[in-house]
DNA sequence: GGATATATTGTAATTAAATTACAGATTGCG
DNA sequence: CGCAATCTGTAATTTAATTACAATATATCC
């Protein structure tokens, strides 16, 4: 385990001077791999022997021994051990503290993301003859965002932000159409009316939502992202992020799916934009 | 630079036992962030001075210096290595690549973004009379995404996916608002000309984009990600993911300055939400 | 080709750093 | 209040790293 959360977690079994020590090396942990003992030990105004007890606490072999710990922890890019935002955060602070928990909700969602659903949603897609994207708030964007990739697939693709629209297109929805539902918590009611009505009228519903939610048991199949949501800031973020993701595999299991000539076609997508682009070498 | 390849690159300025040396630490790397000089010295047949020679050749201040480098450029060489998907990948495998690309995408943007330009645009949202976010394509969802987190914060915030409402927006700006302008590439010529005519018109334009491109020459403060992105899928990915969380740091910075009351507006917008949504508890 | 200069390497001495042993101080508990 | 257990610091010791210098090898020039 990284040696900064180590020390976080221990916190409680450190005595009052080793927390002395502890305080001083997570305020600034750079600098402490580039001292001496003599000179920690005088920043936190302890002696020496006690961060060399410290160090050994943390299951090191000594004060080097830690040093070389806490340089790979740092390395390995953790320097804001609590990754939750704080009033007294500068900018420094809270752009690591976001990019870092970003970084660590997709690594559980991808922990226990289910891959067996992920396959049957792509089956679902490839074989569907239109596609739905519908989500609300938040969502909405995410909803937007996967339009736009499958779009590009020239696949017939809807999207829609508003409650009335995405009532009428799940009403006329049929056999072989698939809706996709997003909603981090599942448990927005229109938007369970639209998986019911959908259903009721043959289409497949996908929900990209929480595991055991409202909307989830109105889905013919589900999928969970789980993400941990610091829900201090009131604002979804690291959950869309997450959905965002999920999207893009689900689009890139949808090309390869459908083969490499398939792939061509995305690139005459792209290239038909090249006509409203600045060219990319001569301006300026 | 990681010390790892400075040795591999400056093979050829070293003397024939500094070679000696090299060879040993790159066929153990691991050994030798937990041996001594001497052990080190002996292991390489040479003698201790020479190591602590070879260390300060590579712009360390000594032997454990160079320790603490190595073990961070070890613990850097495997944090998630950009993976790109292939053809013959299964939806385990490309599940797993595209998690992991975008997790080693935002962390070089983390490594690469500009502090003081956050600061900067947060100082800029925070002062604004209005706010504007434009994207077209891709960018357009990371708009939105944009619109739904300052909408919260009771400013007058608006967001267009169309060229014409973005133009006669732009032209209605006028000193004191702000213009989001958000594109990967920053080759959007649509976009650049948004930029432009809001600037003749006294707003203030940011410009999330790639740095030195087009519409970064519009904008009065540009916020570039230069994030790699995986062109052979023909769809942004990892980039958009990127812009949504540097969306999400500008709205954290802002939530930050505004200080602790304004938070419990926040509070009160999300918990209008609950009228619309099944109870946490009682639903099945 | 040999003599001198230059660079490289090693030995031994020195210095700096870390660790240990032990004593004094503090805290908790009966 | 006093004893025991736990912390903490001082000083001694050990270990590791660095420096100074000498010896050796290598290159250069006449």
């Amino acid at each position: 385990m990284n040696v900064l959360e180590k020390i976080v977690n221990s916190v409680n079994s450190f005595s009052k001077s080793e927390r002395k020590v502890a305080d001083v090396i997570l305020a600034n942990p750079q600098t402490t791999i580039h001292s001496s003992i003599a000179a920690l030990a005088k920043m936190a105004d302890v002696s020496e022997p006690t961060v060399n007890r410290f160090c050994r606490r943390l299951d090191t072999k000594g004060f080097p021994d830690f040093k070389l710990h806490l340089a790979q922890s740092l390395a390995n890019g953790t320097p804001y051990v609590n990754r939750h935002v704080e009033e007294e955060d500068g900018p420094e602070a809270y752009t690591a503290k976001i990019f870092e928990s970003t970084m660590a909700a997709l690594d559980t969602a991808r922990q226990r993301v289910d891959i067996n659903a992920i396959n049957r949603a792509v089956d679902v897609l490839t074989q569907a003859k239109k596609i739905s994207f519908f989500g609300l708030g938040a969502s909405a964007s995410v909803a937007h965002d996967a339009q736009n990739k499958f779009f590009r697939f020239n696949v017939p693709v809807v999207c829609f932000d508003d409650i009335v629209m995405q009532r009428m297109s799940a009403i006329n929805s049929a056999e072989g159409d698939v809706v996709v539902c997003i909603s981090h918590t599942g448990r927005t009611k229109n938007l369970c009316d639209i998986a019911a009505i959908a259903r009721e009228n043959d289409a497949t519903v996908i929900g990209i939502t929480a595991y055991d939610s409202p909307l989830a048991k109105e889905c013919t199949l589900v999928l969970s992202l789980d993400v941990p949501e610091d829900t201090d800031m009131y604002m979804p973020m690291a959950s869309r992020v997450a959905q965002l993701v999920l999207i893009d595999i689900l689009a890139t299991g949808f090309t390869l799916r459908r083969g490499s000539k398939f792939r061509e076609n995305l690139k005459k997508v792209k290239d038909s934009l090249r006509g409203s682009r600045f060219d990319k070498k001569d301006f300026n």
